[in-house]
DNA sequence: GCTAACTCGTATATTCCCGTACGAGCTAAA
DNA sequence: TTTAGCTCGTACGGGAATATACGAGTTAGC
């Protein structure tokens, strides 16, 4: 079951367009107004409603949404070889996905059940986890630290990059290589 | 001129309690309330208007508090000597003070202007640039990234670290450990 | 070209928070 | 004990945001 009355081409761009202002702006601001978003997509108030009968649905699909690109870079990325290396193209082409997928959940987490939003953004996390304790077991990761907290500070330093950006502190063309550098070193065995 | 009407000694309390009360809540979320703040200070809302005309001077007067003990603090660490010992040092009496004050600025940057906030905020942040680079020119810091990101960096973790904490998945014993670790990490010379 | 679907404005109800007004009762301090 | 200062409840007004109701105009798709 689909759709059971077939929806229009028109609608579909809106909602394309809505859901994609929606992670544009959420993305930044957990806190962002449904005018705002509305008017980010080019698209009265009224019509958004249309399609998400609430706040609530809105954060979720582009929630949604934006883990389902994470999903797919992760897929694209080669993970196997040296972690280290693994990783490094990990964040190089999804460091920004997941700041923005940070503040969406920020967003979420307001506005949905606690379990809901960790039954969406379950699996993705656990990606980055696995390939996390992988580096443990080859010895290229620390073990010293529990492997939860070393996630949760990948995210925080990346949130962090995204803000010092938005703030005018950090040049967008040098992110990737402070980034990289940064959870590289975090990540390090200590000497 | 300290006060022109002296202030009677239940004020002070009063005051004191408020104080304490949007420091505590402010410190955990920026958009905490001035009724959940009252009622947590143990007072009507109507007393703490009495004493703050509005939510802008409250939380000014809480991260005025904060940064003076801050300061206090800063001044009672030994930061001489080699400076990874002195961070340590450091993150070990303040980490949590630190991680407050994040949430404070936050709050202040919504309703105080900018520079008023860089104002007060201006002299304790200097200091830990200062240690910072005094590291770099020891040769025992980091020199390739900005000297800026790992300030914001180490106020990241921090206040991540606090973040893990309040959500459960941090116990409060293991923080100091897991943050000097990985501040060392994060600032040490890569490899 | 007909029709259902879509767009979108205006108006309204609701909720939440801030801030003000008024006033009654209590308490510290001279 | 007097009085000025303090506490604090209730009530009110305003602003912002969410969400609903109604309806007129437009457009995609058969």
């Amino acid at each position: 079951m689909t759709t059971r009355t077939r929806r229009r081409a028109d609608a579909e761009r809106s909602i394309a367009r809505i859901v994609a202002a929606a992670r544009e702006l959420l993305g930044r601001d957990p806190a962002a107004t449904i005018d705002e978003i509305a008017a980010a997509a080019g698209v009265g108030r009224m019509t958004l409603y249309g399609h998400f009968p609430n706040r609530a649905q809105l954060v979720e699909a582009a929630l949604v949404d934006a883990l389902r690109d994470g999903e797919d870079v992760l897929s694209a990325v080669d993970l196997t070889g040296d972690p280290r290396d693994a990783l490094d193209r990990l964040l190089a082409s999804s460091w920004s996905l997941v700041a923005e997928s940070s503040s969406l959940l920020a967003a979420a987490l307001e506005v949905l059940p606690a379990g809901r939003v960790r039954e969406l953004h379950g699996a993705p996390a656990t990606r980055l986890e696995d390939l996390l304790r992988r580096g443990q077991d080859d010895g290229v990761f620390r073990t010293d630290l529990p492997v939860g907290w070393l996630v949760s500070a990948v995210h925080y330093l990346l949130k962090g990059a995204a803000e010092e950006e938005r703030a005018g502190r950090l040049d967008a063309a040098d992110i990737p290589r402070v980034v990289t550098a940064s959870v590289r070193s975090l990540l390090a065995p200590p000497a």
